[in-house]
DNA sequence: GTCTATAATATGATAGAC
DNA sequence: GTCTATCATATTATAGAC
């Protein structure tokens, strides 16, 4: 499951023979051992993801809480550890990534336990950050914009295999939170 | 070509075999007829990102001096114009996800001709619009955050196949260009 | 639990008739 | 330019010995 997790996450399932998967675990590639601990690739790929799920936790809000500081920096901090955490879901995202077609259903699942209650944690944490009058006119919009940055960012750095524009992970949750708690006077 | 863009869209050119192409074009499947037009699925998928490459032109940046107004409304007007644009680039954007490992030079092109560019572009745009002082203390920090929300916001749409948390584009880019202009007294 | 052997199917690709 | 026919190879999967 662990060399399988790395080549699902590198190439899709579907791009992986099952061959390949036996010869990366240390086994004779082509002589169907791998049967006898899946029924199939799709059973090794559900197993790989429930495996995911189950490591990363369900609780992404753990985190919330235990900041301290207040106002901009508080949400900087906030945001910093956010990154971190898309960076744990990793696997799991490169793999839906690649299954975004094959499973319908997986994409709603995410939509409804991660993106949705992120938008929800975004504006309470938008609220503890003491929101600028540009957030207050659209929490909502202004968490939705939160959230499209932070993962854009981080599929940005995936794809290209460095930070967008050399701006580090300090640097773009800072100028975010800059953004989003603007009090000029 | 039409339909084998659009397969490759969808399932990425791995994942669409030839008889399923010849197929989609009204050939017989499994004939063997696709290779009267082309030597291979190489150089189709080679041929139809080329097509796309010069039909949306390489010229991302046209629409960026005729808007007019200023500050926060240009600057959501040219979001606004600028997430019609990504969406003129989906075809394209999604065969370099499903390829994206395959051929990293490709990557590499589009950081150079797009992601950087962008950003050169993006900090432009902010100066016309008048920047904030969470905008001036770190400019390419700040365009980036706007390049990011953008294209993060893109890509959730397209995988959910719905905009995210239901905040629609004109919502969006609204709320985006009030952030990056905000000038609360 | 792994191996050799093998089969069935899928896929990529070519030859030659029309 | 399309078809039938055909191959070679890759891939999935199973059977049975060890």
């Amino acid at each position: 499951m662990d060399v399988a997790l790395e080549l699902f996450v590198e190439r899709g399932a579907a791009a992986t023979p099952v061959t390949t998967i036996e010869a990366a675990a240390g086994l004779s590639p082509g002589s169907g051992s791998f049967y006898r601990h899946f029924k199939d690739k799709e059973a090794l790929l559900a197993a790989v993801v429930e495996r995911e799920v189950t490591r990363v936790g369900k609780d992404p809000d753990a985190q919330v809480e235990n900041t301290d500081g207040a106002g901009e920096q508080r949400l900087a901090t906030q945001l910093r550890s956010d990154l971190d955490y898309l960076g744990e879901l990793r696997s799991l995202i490169m793999i839906l990534l690649w299954e975004r077609n094959r499973a319908p259903e997986l994409a709603e699942w995410v939509r409804k336990t991660s993106a949705d209650r992120g938008i929800e944690l975004g504006v309470e944490a938008l609220r503890l950050a003491g929101p600028s009058a540009a957030v207050e006119e659209d929490e909502v919009a202004a968490a939705t914009v939160m959230q499209s940055a932070m993962i854009g960012y981080f599929l940005a750095a995936e794809y290209f295999g460095a930070s967008p524009a050399d701006v580090d992970p300090d640097r773009f949750t800072a100028a975010l939170a800059r953004l989003l708690t603007n009090r000029d006077a």
